[in-house]
DNA sequence: ATTCTGGATTTTGTATACAAAATCCAATCA
DNA sequence: TGATTGGATTTTGTATACAAAATCCAGAAT
């Protein structure tokens, strides 16, 4: 039996980490040691290893002796990552289509298969999720996992809304699925390249235009 | 005038750092830490703090109630790093091709100016170092610049001393050159996929016959 | 000889104390 | 009014103390 590490710095980090995603401490502001480890009920000294390494996954800020501060990303930013996302995840699909289980394409196949006309968009972007990061966990190169996990590039991603309607994307999906299928990594990359490129187009409008 | 951090994480950060890139620290070893702080001067809070940094760039392996490891990579994982390697480098390169600056292109061609025939490998190992970073860390997308750097990718490459003869690895720097002097980004990113790609047979066949 | 046991020793993780730096704020000055 | 100063207050970074866990090791048991 697994028991979890009974270490109050791995709780902290997750804890803090999880206030930082519900926005429940604000982007932008400044973290207050003592208040937060109060809050949190352990001692400032876990707290603090825990910020250092919500500082490697870009979280939170650290400014020396001045301190932690939730970290706010700009449209531009954001624009960025999706850059690094769109060169990680293509790689991510080569391997995986090479690599991938029956298993494997079952589950990436099932979660489409239900869809077809009137899409219940919740339902569907559950799915878009699950689908980028079963290929993501899975495609046999631990780093490249790690470096998409810790970067916190999917959430960052994620918290402005990108939207394109199901009924196209679903189709840039099969094309994915295909590849897979047909264990093709050349095609799966590019094939996933095309997919993420069109939602860049819609953040690159957001730059551009609004902020 | 920029006075450098007076906090002593940060320079506890930088020593350990080098003593692991040194291999002043052996791989696999488990960290003391009292013997580590007590040699570097500090207290054992500083250090941890540095270990906890160098964790997120897996240069430390920590084991909760255990302690930290200097981390030791395998071929295997050296070949995986190399894949990351290769996905976040062709973009780079794709992306330096637009945004280079007169300068820029001025300084990656000077590198090569001289290299002609009877190449010093050394000296032309220097020269590639420096060509390779100068990309990845004037590409104009912070987050790309700070993942290769903050992944120890490079570094980890180095270590099982890659070499291909010169006069090869010449003409395809050349080609990645020409794209960038053209600012195409297509073309750059191919070119300098095209070059790493040739490398990681290398790397292949060191995984396959040895360890 | 190997495996097992349990107590001594080391080492880790955490809380806490304290000095130094940063921040705040009210009184002073232009 | 708005800027500036300097002392009080807060907050950070670091050292240190200590309990709990891990490790070590000699001697007993198989």
């Amino acid at each position: 039996m697994k028991i979890k590490s009974q270490v109050l710095v791995t709780q902290t980090y997750e804890v803090v980490k999880a206030m930082i995603l519900n926005q429940e401490l604000t982007p932008g502001s400044k973290i207050l040691q003592h208040q937060l480890a109060e809050d949190i009920g352990v001692s400032r000294t876990p707290l603090r290893s825990a910020l250092t390494q919500l500082e490697a996954e870009n979280l939170v800020l650290a400014i020396p002796r001045q301190g932690f501060y939730v970290r706010k990303f700009s449209k531009r930013e954001i624009y960025d990552l999706f850059d690094c996302r769109i060169a990680l995840e293509s790689k991510a699909a080569e391997l995986f289509a090479t690599h991938r289980s029956a298993e494997d394409l079952a589950f990436v196949e099932g979660l489409f298969a239900g869809f077809s006309t009137n899409i219940d968009p919740l339902t569907y972007k559950e799915a878009d999720g699950q689908f980028h990061a079963h290929i993501i966990n899975n495609c046999g190169n631990a780093f490249l996992t790690e470096i998409v996990n810790r970067s916190s590039m999917l959430h960052n991603i994620d918290m402005i809304g990108l939207v394109r309607p199901p009924e196209v994307t679903l189709e840039e999906h099969r094309e994915i699925l295909a590849a897979i299928r047909e264990q093709d990594p050349e095609a799966a990359s590019e094939a996933m390249k095309n997919h993420l490129l069109k939602s860049k187009i819609l953040i690159k409008e957001q730059v551009d235009h609004a902020e």
